[in-house]
This record gives structure tokens, sequence and C-alpha cells, in this order.
DNA sequence: CAGTGGTCTAGACCACCAG
DNA sequence: TGGTGGTCTAGACCACTGA
């Protein structure tokens, strides 16, 4: 097993940043950029303390952080390893806004619709309101390099946020919108299906009628429990798929 | 907010399980089970280890377990609180069959082939073995009350499990295998998209040609970082949908 | 202002693994 | 048998929240 040393970490005990995360921080950096090589070694948890001025709690707290995201290994009686296999990011409560922009896509969005509209019985049940009460439709296409990819069927309860006639949406993703206005989200519940389109479904992505579509639906829940997003949402299977990572359950 | 305090508790110091470890466990049951309701408090961390005859930290670690599941929130000057909505499992790192088996479908496995052959180059990719090289191939088909659900395509490395020609994989999931065999499973890169079905297909799944199809495409890997399967699966869009919960990185 | 969780310390003993 | 991580203790001070 290699094992090596000359890892530096610099800990500024001035910083309002937690000093198990400034540590956690370097450490994934140092995975990250390959100083810290896999299956190498991390060397125990006392000595480390020991060196960087810490006591033992504060490092495993460090270290129990990067275990949590599949980025190292523990091992009783052997010691800390990093992972062989390139770990990204989990299956994220991110909008599709982001994730194509992340993604170098250049997202545009145009929003079609934008309007109070009375609960169906399946959007009154996602959101906990009562069938017929009004909730707030937000209808959108996202486009990729001119080129349709989703058509996003949001519905919210009236009064979450303040969309101005929607302009907003043109700019920005729904989830980022929703944090920005003070909302935490919490979680979300999803299930991701596919079907034919229908034909109107094709001409809006300009796929022809009965190609695959892939379907999410998804409620979105803040940390006080309340659902604040019920989405329905349709991708073009030509152009898109889902792709994450996912770990196993301690 | 209700907040009451009647929960009893009782801890087996004498007992190998963790204490911080029993009192999680016994927590979320009261959650599961509504004697914590939704929104309660849970009173303060002192006051709790007090009464347990624990130290702070160790209660400390019970509830972040909690919080982690998604079943807690910790607001500072405020409180713990139980989280209103229901949390169900994360997208877990299950077998197919597991998920069937616990959803009371009584599932049944075909095995249509179960062979060794050389590696085409995505699965010499997926595997980290040489393009050519030996990999062994289990095609499965899997139906639930006699009809067919999904079509599974799995490659593995040589020499990692002893299948005796495949009756094991007619009784139990893959993954179930594997962790018997002592592999322990870290974590999958899996991508969801969606498809419209060959005539060849559609034969096997009891499907029109052109029915749109889920695909899911998944690399495993252990806790050493080796790649141990990869799966290239089909679903019937009609019969099955991925249904899961996410809970916002922190 | 009082009460809460957030962070941190400096020890201790145990269980497990490798040689 | 020695070294590792796993667990646990009994304190301490700080930051944030709400009344």
């Amino acid at each position: 097993m290699a094992k090596q040393q000359p890892l530096q970490f610099t800990l500024d005990r001035g910083s309002p940043v937690p000093l198990y995360f400034q540590l956690s921080q370097q450490l994934e950096a140092a995975i990250e950029q390959g100083r810290l090589a896999p299956g190498s070694l991390l060397g125990n948890e006392i000595d480390l303390a020991g060196r960087l001025g810490l006591s033992r709690p504060t490092v495993r707290q460090a270290i129990q952080s990067l275990v949590d995201k599949g980025l190292l290994v523990r091992r009783r009686g052997v010691g800390t390893q990093v992972v062989h296999s390139q770990i990204k990011r989990p299956l994220e409560l991110s909008s599709l806004y982001d994730d194509l922009d992340a993604a170098g896509q250049k997202p545009a969005t145009r929003v079609l619709r934008h309007a109070v509209e009375p609960a169906s019985a399946q959007v009154a049940a996602a959101l906990g309101v009562a069938e017929g009460a009004d909730v707030l439709l937000v209808e959108r296409l996202r486009l990729a390099h001119g080129e349709p990819m989703a058509h996003l069927r949001n519905h919210l309860p009236v009064g979450l946020l303040e969309l101005e006639g929607g302009e907003a949406l043109e700019r920005s993703g729904l989830y980022r919108l929703m944090r920005t206005a003070g909302i935490t989200l919490h979680s979300a519940r999803q299930t991701i299906g596919a079907r034919a389109a229908t034909a109107e479904e094709g001409e809006l992505l300009a796929e022809p009628e009965g190609a695959p579509l892939l379907t999410m639906e998804r409620t979105t829940f803040d940390d006080t429990g309340r659902a604040v997003e019920f989405g329905s949402h349709l991708y073009r299977a030509s152009r898109y798929s889902f792709d994450f990572q996912l770990l196993a359950r301690s």
C-alpha cells in the first residue's frame, strides 16, 4: 500500500469556516487533483490530528464527511484510503437549468404559460391542498443550442413566489428562484418513466408522434415538510437521459 | 410548536450495538409509528443526554444520523424537529429482484444466457479490462405475475462469482449473490433513458415494435474501486418506472 | 436576553485486522 | 501483538434564533 505524507494543510483558526470543514475541503481537493492517489493510505487519525494541532474528533469529522461522499473508505485495523473509482456527484436536487448550465449547454427557456388555475386531483394530492383550490401553473419549454429539450409543467402553491410575469424564469431555474426567496429545499419524491409522444407533444418537442419520451414527476418539499412544487416533465429521449451516481447505504 | 416528552428509551450498555445506534433506531421507530408527531420538537440535546445518562456527543451522533436520513431537521436557536413529509428510502443500490420482492410482486427469473464472451469496447471500458478479454455475460428475463417486466444483460469480470450454471440467479438477485460472496458494494454510476423497442426486443418483452422502453445502464464498483458489474437493462415502460427519493445536499 | 444547536478539546477503552 | 478505526465521556465557548 503506497503511503506518502508531504501533503500540506493550512488551517485558519480565525476564519468562521469550521476547522473540520477547512480540512475536508483541502482533502477533497487533494483527492480530486490526484495529489492523494487512489488506494493510498491517509495516515492514522491520531498522527494527523497531532500534526495539524487538532483534536482527533475534529479530524474524524472531516474524514467522515468524505466517507459519506464516497471518496474515502475506512477499514478498521487497516486505515483510511482513497477510493479508486471516480466518484461524481449523486443525483442532486438541482434544476434542469443548472444541470444544463453546468454542462455548458447554454440553456434557454420559453415561458409558455404562467397562470393561476384550479388544482386537479393529482396536483391537489401532491401539494396537499383541496381539489379545485387555486395553484400557480408554470409551463415552460427548455432549449439547448436552440433545440427543444424538455417540456416542463410546474404547479406551485399560490403566494410562494412572486414571479412577476415570469421574466425571472427565463433567466434562471425554478429551484434557484426558490432558494433566493429563502425557501430551504429538503427532499423530493420522483418517478421516472417513459411513454410515446402524442401528436401535440411531438410538435412541441420536434419529435414525431409516437417517439419515446422520458417522463419525470417530482414533488419537492422544504424543510418544514411543506410541498413547494409539483412538476410533471417530458424530455426528448433522443436528446436527454438521467445520469447519476449512487452510494451504497451503509 | 407541540412538544411532548413521555417517550421512553431503553439503552443496553452491555450490548455490542453502539449506544448512538440504539438511540437512533428507537427514535426512528418512534417517528415511523407516529409516536413522535411530524413537526414536534425533540427537546434539547443536553437534557436528552442527561435523562439517558449519555454524553451530548453521543446523543448528537444519534440525531445526526437521522438528520442525514432526512427524518429530522435541526435549526439553530430553535431545536430539532420531526420532518412533516413522509420520507421513504432513497434510490438504493439494490437489485430489481429485491425491489420486486419487497413490493410483493413475486418475481421470477429466466436465465436466457450464461457464458464467457470477449468484451466489447463498451463493456471493456466499463469494467476496466482489455477489449476482447474474457468476461462473463448473464442475460435474464425478469417476470412478475408471469408477465415479462425487464430484460437484463450483465457483464462481470471472470472469476468474480461462481454461478454454477446460473441456478442461483433464478432464486435471487445478482447483488445479493455478490454480497454473499463477500463483495462490498460501494457505488454505482447509472444512466436512465428511453428508446423505442426493436422487433426482437418487443417479442421478448411482449410489447409491439416501437413501444417505448426504459433503458438503464449501470456500472457498479466495490469498496476497493474495482468495477464488479456492468449492466445494460431494458424495462417495459408500460409496466415499470423508477421511483425514488432525493435529499438536498447540505 | 435566554435557549438552542454548532464546534472543539483531551483524554479513554474497545474491536478488529495484519503480520 | 501492535496499530488502526469505533465508540464514548465531560466538559467548553460560540453563533444564531426568537421573545
